[in-house]
DNA sequence: ATACGATTTGACCAAATAGTCAAGAGGGTA
DNA sequence: TACCCTCTTGACTATTTGGTCAAATCGTAT
């Protein structure tokens, strides 16, 4: 039972961070949906901050190394798999946007802790897009490149091409980003 | 002195929503910092929110029309001075990101009202970029292409860079994510 | 069965929050 | 001077917030 609770708390809190912001979320909702009382959360947890930052952690963080750690360990058409991934719409919620992107937005520049977090996440995600780019470059698939710079303008474009549907509304603003971006992409391809 | 105590309050209210997100932005913070009294802000305004989207009506939106409505207005080099202001790191501020932003991620999925003021001025911002573009192509600067798309392409990476930065906390990342869109757009010049 | 640490319960608290309001100050006009 | 409308003052309220705690319960090893 004991797993069971915290995992229910940080799987609420998780939905709630990710829906309302930090600072939006109301502890009572969390607990409420994950169906906890108080007390027995802070048991588990020394404050809202701490568990909301452990719902990053364990979240986001395995959200994104289980995403694209898949492509990189693969075996080959590295590429082909990076852009079946980015143009898969299924895998995003353009209503609420990147939870990595909300919580830097929202908190990066206002608390310490957040933005020690939020820095390593967001490095391992350009990381994992670099070992993308690296793995590709090694089978032959592109041509040698600068692949941390490739990581930053992915990333980059892919964090706004999400902010831009968001904003619009019209989830077509994220495909057409993705397509000029794995075109620019394609230059890079051996030739 | 009544225009005056209005715009201290709106100015107020931008700054601080800028630093701390409209669910973070104190009513008591505000009102110290603009040196007004509660009373008399609810003079002024029927409550908080609609306090908040005026500023942000006011100051988000004039910002950027001036910002880049001065390229798109004047009579040559338009990409040129695009590429200059896209280098200035000096209307930047890297620690809190870009203001526009930060509201869509905190506030479209959660509020109507924001929402709509937010869509508009992300919008305007587009368009701004399309109108550059158009000029751009019109004055013989670049080739026929489809500006929309490229004006998309332009404020996603832009937006992405800022937050790249901002997560980061290194500013060349913003740098060196816009001088790899500077190269890409510079493809399309005439040839 | 008993004991004991790990969990759960829910009432309670202090602080902060946005918002209200009645009284008054100020300045212009008749 | 008297009036009136705009604006200001600051005390007050209702509500929500995160957080505390002591007592009860559960599970398991002895």
């Amino acid at each position: 039972m004991k797993e069971n609770t915290r995992q229910r708390l940080i799987d609420a809190t998780y939905e709630e961070v990710y829906s309302h912001g930090y600072q939006g979320a109301a502890l009572a909702d969390i607990l409420a949906n994950a169906g906890v009382h108080k007390g027995s959360m802070y048991h588990f947890f020394p404050n809202k901050k701490e568990m909301a930052l452990s719902a990053i952690k364990e979240k986001i963080a395995q959200r994104f190394a289980t995403r694209y750690q898949a492509i990189k360990e693969s075996d080959g058409d590295y590429l082909k798999q990076l852009f079946v991934m980015l143009r898969d719409g299924n895998i995003r919620d353009f209503k609420r946007g990147c939870p990595l992107a909300n919580l830097v937005q929202e908190m990066s520049n206002i608390d310490e802790d957040f933005d020690r977090t939020l820095k390593v996440i967001y490095a391992q995600f350009r990381k994992v897009f670099k070992s993308i780019y690296d793995e590709a470059v090694r089978a032959g698939e592109m041509r040698e490149c600068d692949t941390r710079q490739l990581a930053l303008f992915s990333v980059a474009l892919l964090e706004g091409a999400i902010l831009s549907a968001k904003a619009s509304g019209d989830s077509r603003d994220y495909f057409d980003s993705v397509e000029m971006l794995i075109s620019y992409i394609e230059s890079y391809k051996h030739g």
